[in-house]
DNA sequence: CCTATCGTCCAAAACGTTTCGGATCAACGA
DNA sequence: TCGTTGATCCGAAACGTTTTGGACGATAGG
């Protein structure tokens, strides 16, 4: 292995001056700077990570703590995240630590041994909860991290995420600017940060329409397409409220729906009429849906790099505003809305 | 952060006895250690990983680098893998570092940089092949590594593997000992190493029988359900050899053989024997198929925990021979194999 | 001519751990 | 009584890097 001390050796400099030109500072010489990155290369130098850190107190190294191996339908969607973070972490130099913690012991644990231990100095956090624990605890630990999704304000952490209140506003807004006033929300888990967003977007485009929010329309629950099946039943079968519209959280809740639909004899959109939010989630692409159904429309798989160059840039002790990213939502009218005018 | 200077305040002691005593060293008096041990939980000491690296040199993490990120096909056993190895070295207070490369670059440039810089000091290889660069390349900068495989002789080297010559001879000796005689072979890519194991074995239990190998009865090949397709319609289909029994390399292969064989209006056993390997592929069973296939039997995820432990192990210096471990395989006759006396 | 300033360089300290080479002391056998 | 031995301890060096606090000339300004 090449050190600092070789190359100093080679050149006739200082270990100083060898590593202020290798990182660039202001006082050397552009010559000597110039020597210095040459003579690297050709030695094939690799600064010790180890060394650094343990002077500057970095390792250079971003993990993501998972609280177990997921789930057989999270497959596609952890191989995408996985994969891309590590892919743009590794273009960055940044070795990425996957930490799959025992589904035994608390999560948090995991947190703390590893930053304790100077093994990784930044984390991804995917999933935010309401009042997170861990947000909690690497705030006074005082590591960075960026968030895949917001918390409760004040935004004053890195964060890439979408306008989830704006996104179920909006689709709450088609379906009354279509007549619509009675609006079922299949919406996330209650415990989730956007799914609290959400329902405050919904009910926000209710009260601009100046339609009452009717008990047992909005539901919080899991995304799932069996979710999808037990509500559409729920809310279309015997007994049921029947709403005539109705905005789904993701395509998957909307295959289930539209599964159940087909069971209880229901058509879109001549009996109900259906939105949806479409994360472009491996599999299920509403607009191969019958009918192809509206959405709004934003790629979970355009976060990831996001989540990586942000991380990057927070454990540079890059300043907050620009560590801030809202990502885009498309909207795509097809043909599952009916006028009820 | 806390320190052993912290403790051995604390304590009253040098850091040197309480360094030896937190490694259970010799020459350290029980009560001592004992001692040292509750102060450093008691103050939640968490050893600096980067300084442990500096004078060891060694990091305590450990890697896997992969080429890209995997197909959409790959996605279960990818979870598989990486979860895995990820849980069990996280119980073993191991970080586990996980590189997908940019596919434009060279893989070994990848090993190359984490190697140099001290980052990683262990790899978990996949996949081996023929004459594998990456393990030449681990064995001249002398790091360590356990294969999932194994390579050419001699071995002397840390793996986990099956006996994949025993697993050709076996399936193909189910076939001759039922009288077939034209037995065909849908092995795995010809650089890799085990597909040429299988053919040894194939061949080894061919001769044990008496009969003449037959050119075109064995193909290489991806172990796809594509491929087991076309080599159905190859083999089978018009001018084909038409051979009375296959043996077929994985599941995959034996699910597209057996959509040939329905489109060629073939029926096993009455016409074709079909015997398999069954690596408990996520989603493709073996005993699930019409009919269910006789097939030797080896789940894939029993490996995962042995390359955790082995790379563990081998990191830490120890000796060859425990590391390196035969996973068993079993053997299942279901109704696949007609008797052609 | 003297002092400031600037550009370029360097020696030494520091980070937290492990390890080398002893030091100390009590017990023991000769 | 005197080495020997063994158990337990410690100081100091080392690992490779960054950073601090200056040194040294050369140039410019007064």
């Amino acid at each position: 292995m090449t050190t600092l001390r070789d190359l100093s050796r080679h050149l006739g400099l200082s270990v100083t001056q060898v590593s202020r030109a290798l990182n660039n500072h202001a006082d050397v010489s552009a010559d000597t700077r110039e020597r210095v990155h040459r003579v690297a290369r050709e030695l094939g130098y690799q600064p010790n990570v180890s060394a650094r850190r343990l002077v500057t107190g970095r390792s250079g190294m971003l993990g993501l703590v998972l609280p177990g191996i997921p789930a057989e339908a999270e497959n596609a969607m952890f191989v995408q995240i996985v994969g891309t973070l590590s892919q743009h972490l590794a273009r960055m130099g940044r070795p990425f630590v996957l930490h799959i913690a025992d589904p035994a012991e608390d999560v948090l644990d995991a947190y703390r041994r590893l930053t304790a231990s100077g093994a990784i100095d930044g984390f991804v956090l995917l999933d935010p909860e309401i009042r997170d624990r861990r947000v909690a605890f690497l705030r006074t630990a005082d590591v960075p991290f960026v968030i895949h999704g917001r918390i409760e304000e004040p935004h004053d952490y890195p964060f890439y995420d979408i306008d989830n209140r704006g996104v179920a506003e909006r689709l709450t807004g088609l379906l009354t600017a279509a007549g619509h006033r009675r609006i079922a929300f299949l919406n996330g888990p209650k415990r989730r940060t956007y799914a609290v967003s959400r329902l405050h977007g919904y009910r926000a485009a209710l009260a601009r329409a100046g339609v009452a929010e009717e008990a047992g329309l909005h539901r919080f629950g899991p995304m799932t397409e069996g979710e999808g099946l037990l509500a559409g039943v729920a809310l279309w079968g015997e007994g049921g409220p029947r709403p005539t519209a109705v905005v789904c959280g993701n395509s998957r809740l909307a295959a289930g729906l539209l599964r159940a639909f087909d069971a209880l004899g229901l058509r879109v959109p001549r009996d109900v009429s259906v939105v949806v939010h479409d994360d472009e989630l491996p599999g299920v692409r509403p607009q191969a849906f019958d009918p192809p159904l509206t959405a709004t429309w934003s790629p979970l798989a355009l976060g990831w790099p996001h989540l990586a160059q942000i991380l990057a840039a927070a454990v540079d002790g890059a300043a907050l505003p620009a560590l801030q990213v809202q990502g885009e939502v498309g909207l795509v009218e097809r043909a599952s809305v009916r006028s009820v005018s």
